[in-house]
DNA sequence: CACGAGACCTGTTCGC
DNA sequence: TGCGAACAGGTCTCGT
């Protein structure tokens, strides 16, 4: 489910109320449970309970895919991996059997780290840069120019499919904006990043923002029984709609695998570099 | 440095 | 219908 727009989303919810919660800001952590061990990354599970309880929830936001509660004086990041979400809900309701990790909160409420697949983690931390240090430049932030991405293609040969997933590189993509980004901008996933024109970067640049402020416009993607609310799924260009036409060429969208992800191109408007 | 494989996990869908 | 294989929005680690 999660990428840059799906998190903005979900973080956006919390903070402010929507998707049918209310606003979290201002509330009391009043009891923590941790149901499944490992979700959580840090502290050690015992000590959770006695370090977050009392704390109030200040902010909610986002770096990356890392959704962030500041609180007072810690941080809570939690980044859903692939199945994850964030659900408010009544204390009473019942604890769904894919619940990880639950806080209950002042007013009867109770956030709820939901994750199937097990894969997601949370921190607790005093100071969450040491989790987001390594965090490539935010894609939608004024600073990232494209002469900035421009100058970051051309210091690696790496293709540019798994270098766009690449966190370190640039932070909150994933599959399926990677795939759709790339589109947009008429560029070969496998194409070698050094080898990418300084307007071919500035079309990408143009395409990453686009696709990224198209998703948070439509609240994300949901896809299969992962996430639900968003309905970018019905807008994308290329991302599994192998066999299906091209939004723009009409010629069958292309499926092939690179560094293990399904990557979804045409093979006409994204012409295939010089040796693949 | 760059790449591939395997690990971590469960649920859904596809092919026979 | 049943059953195993393939596949899924992500990242980490290890070996070459």
């Amino acid at each position: 489910m999660p990428e840059l727009p799906e998190v903005e989303t979900i973080a956006r919810a919390l903070r402010q109320g929507g998707r049918g919660g209310p606003p979290l800001v201002g509330r009391h952590i009043q009891r923590a449970s941790l149901l499944w061990p490992r979700t959580l990354a840090e502290p050690a599970p015992a000590e959770l309970g006695a370090r977050i309880c009392g704390q109030a929830v200040v902010d909610v936001g986002r770096r990356g895919k890392f959704i962030l509660f500041q609180l007072d004086p810690d941080t809570l990041l939690i980044h859903l991996r692939m199945s994850g979400d964030l659900v408010v809900e009544a204390q009473s309701d019942p604890v769904a059997p894919h619940h990880r990790l639950t806080l209950d909160l002042e007013g009867g409420l109770r956030l709820a780290f939901n994750d199937p697949r097990k894969f997601g983690r949370a921190w607790l931390v005093r100071d969450p840069l040491r989790i987001l240090a390594g965090l490539g430049p935010e894609p939608l932030d004024a600073d990232f120019t494209a002469q900035e991405l421009y100058r970051r293609l051309q210091s690696t040969r790496r293709q540019l499919k798994p270098l766009l997933l690449d966190q370190t590189f640039i932070a909150g993509l994933g599959n399926i904006y990677t795939d759709e980004a790339l589109h947009k901008a008429g560029l070969h996933p496998m194409q070698a990043a050094n080898r990418v024109s300084q307007p071919q970067a500035e079309r990408l640049w143009e395409s990453i923002r686009a696709v990224l402020l198209d998703g948070i416009q439509r609240q994300g993607a949901s896809i299969d029984w992962v996430y639900r609310g968003g309905d970018f799924q019905n807008y994308f260009r290329v991302y599994q709609r192998t066999g299906l036409p091209c939004p723009v060429c009409g010629t069958a969208v292309e499926r092939v695998v690179i560094g293990q992800r399904g990557t979804h191109f045409c093979p006409v408007c994204q012409a295939c570099p010089e040796g693949e």
